[in-house]
DNA sequence: ATGGCCCTCATCGAGGGA
């Protein structure tokens, strides 16, 4: 059998960003290295103006929770990697969630189902765009602090009733310094501040597994850099976008790395798409 | 040098991102 990859990429609008994520998705097919779930992140715009048809004739179904200019999240499951219980786009998606429901929210940020891929157990994929929080001491701060524990609630509850979790998106936290260009100048700032690395642990703690370190990977690896400055050219960047797995995924994991590429094409989203394969 | 860029909109300046 096969393996299989799944993905998560902040595309900062999927209006703009829509031939770079098909030529991508292309790209990594015609590598021999097809991207068989992808979470999409900052779509920017309204379900009724998201490109399904061009999505579809790229060969993927999308679950997708939108709204106007601000957030958006998608998931796209790659058709022909699909359980023949699993051949259209209601089947497609199992009990499909949007947002947290233990999370009253008007953004829409979180979207969920449980998948079937050809040959495998089912598995629950969580796409989510994490709240940006601003600086420690603002009101979008104590948002995110507020959203981080209702995902936490949330979260504690689907493992209890699935063992094959995977949580994909921009978490808007780098967990470590090791994950931060210059750690002293990011200090107590918003992205590293210890409140939210402890809501980062408090998901490790509930026995999620941060797929990126299972593996040896180079110093200074970034997922997201700063348009302004010249922030990917000085690689001076920060690893906020996460794949995180629950413990029986987690024994299937064989790779995952950070795809720098399509942040250096021409008109950019500024993070870069993280895969992560399963055996 | 405490801001530089990019995206969105009952747009052409401001909010949001990170």
């Amino acid at each position: 059998m096969s393996s299989i990859r799944i993905a998560t990429w902040n595309v900062n609008s999927i209006k703009v960003r829509l031939p770079h994520l098909l030529q991508w998705l292309s790209s990594q097919e015609k590598k021999d290295a097809p991207i068989d779930a992808l979470c999409l992140q900052e779509l920017k715009l309204t379900e009724d103006k998201f490109p399904y048809a061009e999505l579809n004739a790229a060969g993927y179904y999308a679950l997708v929770a939108g709204q106007k200019t601000y957030n958006g999240v998608a998931l796209l499951l790659k058709k022909s990697s699909l359980a023949a219980t699993a051949q259209d786009s209601e089947t497609a998606f199992l009990s499909p969630q949007k947002n947290n429901p233990k999370f009253q929210d008007e953004q829409q940020r979180i979207v969920a189902a449980t998948v079937a891929f050809k040959g495998r157990q089912p598995m629950r994929l969580i796409s989510a765009y994490f709240p940006n929080g601003q600086a420690p001491g603002t009101e979008k701060f104590e948002y995110k602090m507020n959203w981080l524990a209702g995902l936490y609630d949330w979260l504690s509850e689907e493992l209890e009733e699935h063992s094959r979790v995977a949580l994909l998106g921009d978490y808007n936290i780098a967990p470590s310094d090791e994950d931060v260009h210059d750690p002293k100048a990011w200090e107590g700032q918003n992205l590293v501040s210890p409140e939210e690395r402890d809501a980062f642990s408090g998901f490790i703690e509930l026995g999620f597994h941060d797929s990126y370190r299972m593996f040896e990977q180079l110093p200074k690896s970034f997922s997201w850099w700063d348009y302004r400055m010249m922030g990917f050219r000085r690689n001076a960047g920060v690893r906020i976008d996460h794949i995180l797995l629950s413990e029986e995924l987690k024994n299937e994991c064989i790779a995952s790395f950070i795809d720098k590429v399509p942040r250096g094409w021409e008109q950019p989203s500024d993070h870069a798409p993280v895969i992560t394969t399963l055996s």
